[in-house]
DNA sequence: CTATTGCATATTGTCGACAATCAGCAATTG
DNA sequence: CAATTGCTGATTGTCGACAATATGCAATAG
């Protein structure tokens, strides 16, 4: 009756509903970028890649769409979403009060573990800015935020801050977006951790809004220059 | 070769995948109590109560699910979800930075029309309190919101609101949300109108913020009350 | 040579059917 | 008499098939 050490692979049988996992899987796909932006998702072709018939396939789309992460034309098919400056823009008005009060909260409740944690991330991400690893300090970048939003404390704030972080993966020009300085970037962190060590709630909300509108300013800075190309 | 005037029946066709048609009519269903919370959605019988087959009925469901307005337990089903009161604070949580950010907007860009309209209908709530009519006053809340966040001019802000909004629907005392006090709450609509009006950013997100926050307090007290009985 | 028309192919939208699983009840056993 | 076991009906999960629609190419007319 105990189900003791044994609860992991029940609640994965469990939750692990075939649409489910076919979400999942697209996401990633879409993520990593092996989806490009604007291509056309076919519905046969992954059916087959995963096994199952087109049904499955269908769902987790339909609930990829409530995402955001893929867009619907009737009898034409989904297509991988794109992310305009325009809406990108807007994601960003809203990050923002999202972050500061992510920063408030976190500062609040964090455990000297989880700044900690946070440290750590952070001064992998300066080794990752000094052997000039983009990509690396991208992935830990979203990392942090993650952590943030987590140490939280709130599901809500941090399921929707995290769909609005998916879907500014989809901004066109991604790559791009800390193109300007992520050392600069990286600083906005250590002062943003410092101040939630100090638990001062306040400046830690504060700090985390304006990393938000600075990384805003940079996208905007890297979209103008790519135009200009 | 131009659509002119009929625009509006080729977007309609355009739009209306069936699922997209069946996902709107289930939302309604839950919205207006016809499907009580916590009860089990049958897929059988919505494909026949909607003419189609079990396939559109399930994409609708998996959307639903995305939205946070069923939940759902392989080999078991869907079932109309229900929030209990923390998953409702957390909610109020994110609401009210959503809220001050809404406040801001709206003041910086209603235009003359939409203040009428604001205005126009806080006295009908107006009315609807003298009449103690709170069924009206509870649909006039949420078009007071609707349209407020409306006026706000960002798409995602919108979108994301109205899905925390949505989801506090389905708070388990639903109906006492407002229960103390709803002349109380409409002074503060006005309060925010008249900021509006006047241009005043800070102060109208700042009433906002607060009335959500009110909001909140006032749900608290209903639950309490609840629970004692 | 360009533009339009018509056809062939591929893909989507929807359906009905079958297997797997679950809930409830009756029968049985200690 | 309580608890377990085994059925029975209902519901879900998945699939393959068919009709409807869009896409691309070739043929034709101007």
């Amino acid at each position: 009756m105990t189900p003791s050490t044994a609860l992991t692979p029940l609640q994965l049988v469990q939750s692990s509903s075939l649409p489910a996992l076919v979400q999942a899987e697209i996401e990633q796909l879409i993520l990593r970028g092996e989806l490009a932006i604007g291509e056309h998702v076919n519905e046969s072709e992954l059916a087959m890649r995963f096994g199952t018939s087109r049904g499955p396939v269908r769902e987790a789309l339909r609930a990829l769409e409530e995402c955001r992460l893929v867009r619907s034309e009737k009898n034409r098919g989904v297509f991988v979403r794109e992310v305009s400056v325009a809406e990108a823009d807007e994601i960003y008005d809203v990050r923002e009060v999202l972050d500061e009060l992510i920063g408030r909260r976190v500062a609040e409740r964090a455990t000297p573990e989880q700044v900690l944690e946070l440290k750590t991330v952070v001064a992998e991400m300066d080794e990752a800015t000094a052997s000039n690893d983009v990509k690396r300090y991208h992935a830990l970048n979203l990392r942090f935020h993650d952590r943030l939003v987590a140490f939280a404390g709130n599901d809500r704030l941090a399921e929707t801050y995290r769909l609005l972080t998916k879907e500014l993966l989809l901004f066109r020009l991604r790559g791009l977006q800390d193109g300007g300085g992520f050392a600069v970037s990286n600083s906005e962190h250590k002062a943003v951790v410092k101040a939630v060590a100090a638990g001062d709630a306040e400046r830690a909300g504060r700090l985390l809004r304006r990393h938000a509108a600075d990384s805003r300013a940079r996208m905007h800075k890297a979209a103008a220059v790519a135009v200009a190309k």
